[in-house]
RNA sequence: GCAGGUAUGGUGGAAUAGGCAGACACGAGAGACUUAAAAUCUCUUGGAUUUUUAUCCGUGCCGGUUCAAGUCCGGCUACCUGCACCA
């Protein structure tokens, strides 16, 4: 009998696919869209963990191919933007070669994980064909009015010499390269992102996604509702608008506050304050934003003016503080110390009034420890308000101030526009055109692609502007509305432009004439199911959201979310959790384990590392016990498929099982003990006597193709199948076979398992209870007060 | 600070819906085969006491509900992730 010799079956079955594809799209069956997050074809190639992601994809294609759809399947390449340019530049070689390099490798590597990938679908989002729609996007998002230009300050990463998308700040840090984000006052492009707050909140609910990814969606949308409310400056014109959620403690808002950037925080102060106020807002000026997040000791300045609280007409004095935020709501807070920590802890410091309008029981403390922030209780010290319920009033509190012609009902967001211009080289130029005279003008449509230009440096310049703007030949052009020389947009589109919408454009990939076929995507999407890592919950996932919600507007799709479920797979770490790179030199390759193992046994142990939503720690020993598994299972098909072992109720019990344990966890994504599944069952049939059927050594084989596909056809093929065992369809378990006759039940005495007895399942509750008094009749001394049988579960006896 | 997640043998991890904790695998130990080793096969493998039999303890910690708790409830601790002055 011949050991298992995986190279030989696998390099087989590799070229009989090529010839015979297994997937095809018969116009029949239904589709099934099952989509993996593309990569960026990075220098350092594949690690263990990027197989993971891609095997648990390709797994739940097969088994829908199997399921009878035709599975949609592709990948493709996010080959613009920094990653990619920053390799680039390290390598010094042009950003279009060393990303065509890069992309020939990674395809390599990919290939060896043996995924039904239709390679006919491939796209790459620097291909010029491809990010003509990307700029075709951006001019409907133009027209529309969601693109727009804005010279504000921005993020801006000193490091990677670009600005940043709010998504792309973390800590304070660079999202790619960890370098302290800086504000850089830059003429931006804009998309109006903040138009679709609501929807994207509000459409959440529609998406099979992870809880924990909506969450940060909603929290990164950061809606609320409240009220804007305006104060009179005491003694001057000036009217200063605040936006609280709080309307209900006007009563207790015993200061306010402003952020020094606001317009009006210079002109408030008085004489005598002038040099201290001038100073702070000098000193907030120069703070970084880490510095400024990080300063929990609360700072300040007196402006010398003073506000009418529009409730009681009380004058309150204004304060500047860079705890107010001047991008969000007013940039100016009425400060309420009795009910928010924040406003409590400034007014201890700076030794402001606090007073209490919210009350656990209708009276005022003497004096506060702490802001009592709950939104519950009795109105105190609050006028009119007084001894009504604040939950109540909370939300009441905005009308009553619009009626009473000082503020009006407003909500807020916390997510920002998307700042979308890049000072970088290696991305989709913007196709606008200034002109002096027509203003800001489209690049027309059958002038697309707009494609870049090829140069000698491209390294960025770290002043603002773009490499292209030094190239003057592609800078400077005429009008396409005056004719009149003009000049090109130098800005380029950031990397997540491309991979907002490459899902739509992979089902018509070739189409030159629009983004894709109407029909086309009315058939084929959206993507029924997506797999990749967490890291894009809020930053591609929103982008994608957003463009698709676009798109449907425009007509150009008819749904308004692009993906439908959602998987997000835990990270493949090396030893004690570090993640894997280079620096860290434990990054493991899947080159030589596929070499060694085989395809099939790595297929397998990416799945049994541990449950596919966490994060598992890499061990390379434990690939040995799925490769003996699969030589195990070959040798138990040789062993025998000469045989003609007889079909016995008990290994039709077992068959069905089999089909039902592994049906089961698929279908709940617990593909970790899909696989122990396998091997259990595979230990069982090995302990066969008489040996094991034709039919059940065919169930295995079915039920396995979709993990270890290679070996899976190697053995429906060795018991006699001239067809792929992917063209059978997945089987469904008989209930009625699968029951046992008898069943083994434990017996316990006050909670403590005494004996177990086999049961007929069949049997009765007295029976059952006699049987269980029986073997348990010498512990059973004691007065028995109660007697429990949960059927086929257990017997339980209280003895007193 | 806020929100979410996790905690089970030497290790990775199992355990529908409260019903025999530790499936499956790694590692380790013993044995068979072998001149020998590797591979393979068989057995053992949570801890303690015990000759056998058996008993007790055991799912991060403290308490509760229940005939019965890894699982439910209340209160903690540690680690991980996300957000972080959003008024």
């Amino acid at each position: 009998m011949a050991a298992y010799n995986h190279r030989l079956v696998e390099d087989k079955w590799t070229e009989y696919w090529e010839k015979h594809p297994i997937n095809v799209n018969d116009g029949k069956r239904p589709k099934y869209y099952c989509l993996d997050m593309f990569p960026y074809p990075s220098g350092n190639g594949l690690h263990v963990g990027h197989w993971r992601g891609y095997v648990i994809s390709d797994v739940w294609s097969r088994y829908m191919l199997m399921k009878g759809h035709y599975v949609i399947h592709p990948m493709g390449w996010d080959a613009f933007g920094l990653p990619a340019e920053n390799y680039a530049i390290k390598m010094k070689v042009q950003p279009a070669v060393s990303t065509a390099d890069n992309i020939r490798n990674i395809k390599k590597q990919i290939q060896k994980i043996a995924s039904i990938y239709d390679w006919d679908m491939e796209l790459n989002t620097t291909d010029p064909k491809f990010f003509k729609w990307t700029q075709w996007i951006f001019e409907k998002l133009y027209e529309n009015g969601l693109a727009y230009e804005k010279e504000m300050p921005i993020n801006w990463c000193p490091s990677c010499k670009t600005g940043l998308a709010n998504e792309e700040v973390v800590d304070g840090k660079c999202e790619r390269c960890g370098a302290e984000v800086t504000k850089k006052n830059l003429k931006q492009w804009m998309l109006r992102i903040t138009k679709y707050a609501d929807r994207l909140l509000d459409d959440l609910d529609t998406l099979d996604w992870p809880e924990k990814v909506k969450k940060m969606q909603t929290e990164w949308i950061g809606r609320s509702y409240g009220a804007e409310v305006d104060f009179k400056v005491d003694g001057k014109t000036d009217v200063i608008t605040v936006y609280t959620t709080r309307p209900d403690t006007l009563f207790g808002a015993t200061f306010m506050v402003l952020a020094p950037e606001h317009r009006l925080s210079l002109s408030l102060a008085t004489p005598d304050r002038l040099a201290e106020v001038e100073k702070y807002i000098a000193d907030a000026a120069n703070k970084s934003n880490v510095d400024r997040l990080q300063g929990k000791e609360k700072t300040g300045v007196f402006t010398g003016s003073y506000a009418i609280n529009p409730m009681n007409g009380e004058k309150i004095p204004i304060w500047l503080s860079d705890y107010v935020l001047a991008d969000y709501g007013t940039g100016a807070i009425m400060c309420v110390p009795a009910h928010d920590d924040r406003d409590f802890a400034f007014a201890k410091k700076f030794g402001l009034p606090i007073v209490q309008v919210i009350s656990k029981d209708g009276k005022a403390d003497e004096e506060m420890e702490e802001a009592y922030t709950e939104a519950a209780g009795i109105m105190v010290n609050s006028g009119e308000w007084n001894g009504m319920e604040s939950a109540e009033l909370k939300v009441e509190a905005p009308h009553i101030v619009e009626k009473k012609g000082f503020g009006k009902a407003k909500k807020n967001f916390k997510i920002r526009d998307w700042v979308f211009s890049r000072q970088r080289y290696w991305g989709e130029p913007i196709p606008i055109i200034h002109c002096p005279k027509c203003g800001n003008v489209l690049v027309p449509e059958e002038e697309l692609p707009l494609t870049l230009p090829e140069v000698d440096r491209y390294e960025p310049t770290g002043t603002g502007e773009s490499p292209l703007a030094a190239i003057e030949s592609w800078v400077n052009c005429k009008c396409p509305k005056c004719g009149g020389d003009a000049r090109r947009e130098t800005n380029t589109m950031p990397q997540w432009a491309g991979s907002s919408w490459y899902f739509l454009r992979y089902v018509d990939v070739n189409n030159d004439k629009e983004l894709v076929n109407r029909e086309v995507a009315d058939k084929y999407l959206p993507v029924d199911m997506y797999i990749g890592g967490v890291e894009h919950a809020v930053l591609h996932l929103l982008y994608s959201r957003f463009w698709t919600k676009f798109l449907c507007d425009i007509g150009v799709i008819d749904f308004n979310e692009p993906f439908k479920k959602l998987f997000n797979q835990g990270m493949i770490t090396g030893k004690n959790g570090i993640k894997m790179s280079k620096s860290k030199g434990n990054v493991v390759s899947p080159d030589d384990l596929v070499n060694d193992y085989g395809c099939d046994s790595l297929r397998l142990y990416e799945l049994f590392v541990g449950p596919p939503e966490l994060d598992s720690e890499w061990d390379e020993r434990g690939i040995d016990g799925v490769y003996r598994f699969l030589c195990k299972l070959w040798n138990l098909v040789q062993d025998n498929k000469d045989k003609a072992v007889k079909e016995t109720p008990e290994l039709l019990r077992v068959r069905h099982q089999l089909i039902d344990t592994i049906t089961d966890r698929l279908e709940s994504f617990s593909l970790n003990t899909v696989i122990s599944g396998f091997m259990e069952f595979n230990n069982r049939l090995i302990k066969m006597k008489d040996g094991v059927d034709k039919g059940t050594l065919e169930t295995f084989a079915v039920l396995i193709a979709p993990f270890a596909p290679h070996i899976a056809e190697e053995i429906w093929s060795e018991l006699g199948h001239k067809e792929s065992v992917f063209k059978e369809e997945w089987p469904v378990a008989d209930k009625e076979a699968m029951k046992e006759d008898t069943k083994e039940i434990a017996v316990q005495i006050n909670g403590k398992v005494r004996a177990t007895i086999q049961i007929s399942v069949s049997a009765g509750k007295d029976e059952v209870l006699d049987m269980a008094r029986e073997s348990v009749k010498e512990k059973l001394t004691g007065n028995v007060v109660k007697e429990i049988y949960v059927p086929g579960k257990i017997v339980s006896f209280v003895m007193k």
